[in-house]
RNA sequence: GGGCACUUAGCUCAGUGGUAGAGCGCUGCAUUCACAUUGCAGAUGUCGGGGGUUCAAGUCCCUCAGUGCCCACCA
C-alpha cells in the first residue's frame, strides 16, 4: 500500500468504476423502497460556486438510503435561469461591444442556447468531481421539450380552470432591463431624497391644500387628494375638488382611513397608475388610472410639453413650473426606502401594464395545510413561520416577462375580438371566441420561477416509462433557505394543484457558505470560490466532510481552511489505519473468506478491549443512524470522527498492537464497518480502502447499512 | 411595523435540564513504531447583562443590550 493517499487518481478511478456498473440508478435496488431527491437545478449560466458543494447532504442521504436498500433516485438538471441568464449574457455582449438589441429574438435566444450548453458541461463535471451520485441517465434542462410541453400543460390548465387571468395592474418594471418583476425579486434601499411640498388651489376658492410628494413627476397623473376622515384640518374640504396644477383637470378630495395624519402634511396626492397604494385607492374609491411614464422611463405622449423627457428633467421642469406660479411650499430633506431592481439597482417604476396573473390564493392555502397537517415537513422547524407568513399574505403571481431567453407563453392575442386564446403548446389556427385567423403571439415569456416550480413533476414525467408513479412524491427537497419562497413554496402550490400530490414529504433547508472572513460570496466583490480549488487542494472527501462537521445545519458557515485541512488529516489518518490494519497480510488478494471467520470471532469475545470498542461501534452506529434520520447531519460526522480517530484509532488499535493476532479481527470488522457508516460522507477513501479489506460485494456503496 | 436566527476558550463553532466540549492556535514531552497531515500530557471560559421556574439552567420562561438575515412597505 502506498504510504500516502493519492486522493486525485483514488477518486477519478472510483467515480467511473460507480458509474459503470449503474450504481447511481435506482434500478440497483429494483425490490427497495422509492426514495428520491430532485437536485435544485443550478443556474446554467455559470459554474458552480463553492456553495453548491452544499448539496453534498443531499449525496448523504442519498448514499445512506442506497444503502439501506430503497430505490434510490437522485435526479440531476439545470435551470435556463431566464432573467439572470440573459443579463449575464448581455454583460458578455456589453464586453464584446454589442447589446441584445444588434440581434432579432431567434438569434439572440440561439447564442444563449450556445452559451449555456458550455456552461452545462463544466457543471457536470463539477458535479462528478464532489462524488455526487447523481443518476445521469435521467438528467433534465428546464428547456427540454419535453418540459416545456408539460409547462404548457399546466398553463393551460389553470387558464382553463379560470385561475389565469389578463389584466392591467401596476407591475414592478424595470427601465433599463425592460422587464417586469414578481414582488420578490424587488429589492428596497434607503436613500436620502426631497420630500416636496406643494399646493394644490380648491377648485371654488382661493384656498388651497398642500399635499407632500416625493416624486412631483407623477402629479401629472393624479385623480385625487386623499385626506384621513378623522383630519380635524381637512373635514370640511372632503368632497370639494382641487384644480390639479399644470392641467385642466379637477380632482376630488377622498377620505380614507390609510391616510396617516402625521406624514407630511396629512394630504395625499393619489397617482393610481404610479403607485401600489395609491392603486388600491384608486380601485376603492373608483378613481381613473392616468398613466404618465412610458416603459422606456421617459414621459408619456399625454404629458404635453413634457413628453418625451426623462423623469430626473421632467421633474425638474415641473418644479420650475410651479414655482413660477407660486405653488411650491418648500422643500424637505427626506430619507425613505426606495424599491429599486435586484440587478441594476434602477429605481423601479410602478406601471400599468397587462401581464399574466395567477389567481394563487387557493393554491397558497393549499400549501399552509399539507405543512399544517404534517405531509410536508420543514427541517430546521423554525422555517415554518417564514412559508405561513408569505403564503397567507400573498398576491397574485405575474408570471410575464417581457425577455428573450425563456419559455414563451403559449397564449395568442385575436387582433379582432381582443380575447385571447390559450393552448398546451400548438399554434391555433383561429380565435377560439371569433375564430378570426388574424391572431398575434404574445411575445413575453414566463418568469423562470413559473417552470421551476414545476421541476419535480415535470422532471419525472418525461424521464423513463413508470417513473413518475414510482418515486412522486419525492422524499426530499433539499437547498438553501433563501429560496424558501422563491422555489419551494411555489413548487408546493404548483404540486398539489397539477398532481393533486405533494411534490416532496420533506422539506431540508441548509445555510449559506460564506468566505473565509465571514463575508457574503459574490461576483462583484471578486471572493467567490471555485469549489474544484478546494477539491484540488484537499481532496473531495475533506471538502465535503468539512461542509457537514462543526456548523449546526441550516446555519451560515464560512469556508474554513483549518476545518478543511483538519479533514484532510482525518483522511490521512483513515489511510493509515488501512495500512496498519493490512501491513499485517502478507497476501492481501486472497482474503475474502476471512469476512464470515471474522464475524465468528466478533461473536464469541473475552477480552475487555475488544468488548469496549464494539460495543462503542454499536452506540456510533446507532448515533449516526439516527442523526441522519433527524437531518442532523454535523451530529453525525462529529460522532464519526470522533469514534473513529480518539477511540478505535488512539486507544483500541494501540491496545491492539501487543496481541495483534487475536485482536485482527476484531480491527478488519471495526474499521470496515466505520467505513460503511463513514461512506456517505467521504465515499472515496472509503471505497478505497473497504476494497482492500476482507469483504464481500462489489462496492460499500451498495453495502447494506451497518444498523447497531 | 412584523418575523427568524445568533451572542459559549485567543479564533471558528458544537452542546435535544444532570460534574463545560471540538477543530485550529498555545505550552511541555515523545518519536527509527500505521500516521509529524503523529502521539501523550497541559493551560485557557462569571456560557452577552439582569430576573424567574427547577433538587438541578449554557440548555426552559421573562426582560434588556448587541449582531446578522428575511418579510411588508407609508405618499
Amino acid at each position: 500500500m502506498d504510504k500516502t493517499y493519492n486522493q486525485k487518481i483514488v477518486e477519478e478511478k472510483w467515480y467511473k468504476f460507480w458509474e459503470e456498473k449503474g450504481f447511481f440508478k435506482p434500478e440497483i435496488n429494483p425490490d427497495g423502497q422509492p426514495y428520491t431527491i430532485i437536485l435544485p437545478p443550478p443556474n446554467a449560466n455559470a459554474p458552480l460556486h463553492f456553495g453548491h458543494a452544499m448539496y453534498v447532504v443531499e449525496d448523504i442521504l442519498i448514499r445512506y438510503h442506497r444503502m439501506l436498500g430503497e430505490a434510490t433516485l437522485w435526479l440531476p438538471g439545470s435551470d435556463h435561469a431566464g432573467f439572470e441568464t440573459q443579463v449575464v449574457f448581455e454583460k458578455k455582449l456589453e464586453k464584446m461591444g454589442k447589446s441584445r438589441f444588434d440581434y432579432d429574438r431567434d438569434t439572440l435566444y440561439q447564442m444563449i442556447w450556445d452559451f449555456v450548453q458550455d456552461n452545462k458541461g463544466a457543471m457536470e463535471g463539477q458535479l462528478r468531481r464532489l462524488g455526487f451520485s447523481l443518476d445521469w441517465s435521467r438528467m433534465k434542462f428546464t428547456l427540454d421539450p419535453e418540459i416545456v410541453k408539460i409547462v404548457y400543460k399546466t398553463f393551460k390548465k389553470l387558464f382553463d380552470d379560470g385561475l389565469l387571468y389578463r389584466a392591467e395592474r401596476l407591475v414592478n418594471y424595470c427601465t433599463t432591463n425592460g422587464t417586469s418583476f414578481s414582488d420578490l425579486e424587488v429589492i428596497y434601499e434607503e436613500r436620502n431624497d426631497k420630500f416636496y411640498y406643494l399646493k394644490y388651489p380648491l377648485a371654488d376658492s382661493k384656498d388651497y391644500i398642500i399635499i407632500a410628494t416625493t416624486r412631483p413627476e407623477t402629479m401629472l397623473g393624479d385623480t385625487a387628494v386623499a385626506v384621513n376622515p378623522e383630519d380635524k384640518r381637512y373635514k370640511h374640504l372632503i368632497s370639494k375638488k382641487v384644480r390639479l396644477p399644470l392641467t385642466d383637470r379637477e380632482i376630488p378630495i377622498i377620505a380614507d382611513d390609510a391616510i396617516d395624519t402625521e406624514l407630511g402634511t396629512g394630504a395625499e396626492k393619489v397617482t393610481p397608475a404610479h403607485d401600489p397604494a395609491d392603486f388600491e385607492l384608486g380601485q376603492k374609491h373608483h378613481l381613473d388610472q392616468i398613466s404618465v411614464i412610458n416603459f422606456d422611463g421617459t414621459m408619456a405622449q399625454n404629458t404635453g410639453k413634457y413628453a418625451g423627457t426623462t423623469l430626473k428633467e421632467a421633474r425638474q421642469a415641473i418644479l420650475e413650473d410651479l414655482e413660477a406660479q407660486g405653488l411650491v411650499e418648500k422643500i424637505a430633506d427626506y430619507s425613505h426606502r426606495v424599491a429599486v431592481c435586484y440587478k441594476c439597482g434602477t429605481p423601479i417604476q410602478p406601471l400599468l401594464k397587462e401581464q399574466w396573473f395567477i389567481n394563487i390564493q387557493d393554491l397558497a392555502q393549499k400549501a399552509v395545510e399539507v405543512v399544517k397537517i404534517g405531509d410536508i415537513k420543514i427541517y430546521p422547524q423554525n422555517w415554518e413561520t417564514t412559508y405561513f407568513h408569505w403564503l397567507e399574505n400573498i398576491k397574485d403571481w405575474n408570471i410575464s416577462r417581457q425577455i428573450v431567453w425563456g419559455i414563451q407563453i403559449p397564449a395568442w392575442h385575436c387582433q379582432d375580438c381582443h380575447e385571447w386564446t390559450v393552448t398546451d403548446g400548438i399554434t391555433p389556427p383561429r380565435c377560439d371566441k371569433c375564430s378570426s385567423l388574424n391572431l398575434e403571439k404574445d411575445s413575453d415569456v414566463f418568469d423562470t420561477w413559473f417552470s421551476s416550480g414545476q421541476w419535480p413533476f415535470a422532471t419525472l414525467q418525461s424521464t423513463k416509462e413508470g417513473d413518475f408513479e414510482k418515486f412522486y412524491p419525492t422524499s426530499v427537497i433539499e437547498t438553501m433557505y433563501d429560496i424558501l419562497l422563491f422555489w419551494v413554496a411555489r413548487m408546493v402550490m404548483l404540486g398539489i394543484y397539477t398532481t393533486n400530490q405533494v411534490p416532496f414529504k420533506n422539506i431540508v433547508l441548509h445555510g449559506k457558505v460564506l468566505d473565509p472572513l465571514g463575508q457574503k460570496m459574490s461576483k462583484s466583490k471578486g471572493n467567490v470560490v471555485n469549489p474544484m480549488e478546494i477539491v484540488d487542494q484537499y481532496g473531495a472527501d475533506a471538502a465535503r466532510m468539512a461542509l457537514v462537521y462543526g456548523t449546526a445545519f441550516g446555519h451560515d458557515q464560512a469556508l474554513s481552511h483549518p476545518k478543511l485541512q483538519a479533514m484532510r488529516n482525518f483522511t490521512n489518518k483513515l489511510w493509515n489505519i488501512g495500512r496498519f490494519i493490512l501491513m499485517y497480510y502478507q497476501n492481501p488478494e486472497a482474503r475474502a473468506s476471512l469476512v464470515d471467520k471474522h464475524i465468528t470471532a466478533v461473536q464469541s469475545l473475552s477480552n475487555s478491549n475488544d468488548k469496549v470498542i464494539l460495543e462503542k461501534l454499536n452506540q456510533t452506529s446507532e448515533a449516526v443512524t439516527k442523526a441522519l434520520d433527524a437531518y442532523r447531519f454535523h451530529d453525525a460526522a462529529e460522532v464519526l470522527y470522533e469514534f473513529i480517530w480518539h477511540q478505535f484509532a488512539d486507544k483500541y488499535i494501540e491496545s491492539a498492537k501487543d496481541r495483534r493476532a487475536e485482536a485482527q479481527p476484531i480491527l478488519e470488522y471495526v474499521f470496515r464497518t466505520s467505513l460503511e457508516l463513514l461512506h456517505p460522507f467521504m465515499p472515496f477513501i472509503t471505497e478505497e480502502l473497504w476494497q482492500k479489506l476482507p469483504h464481500k460485494g462489489d462496492s460499500i456503496m451498495i453495502n447494506e447499512w451497518p444498523r447497531a
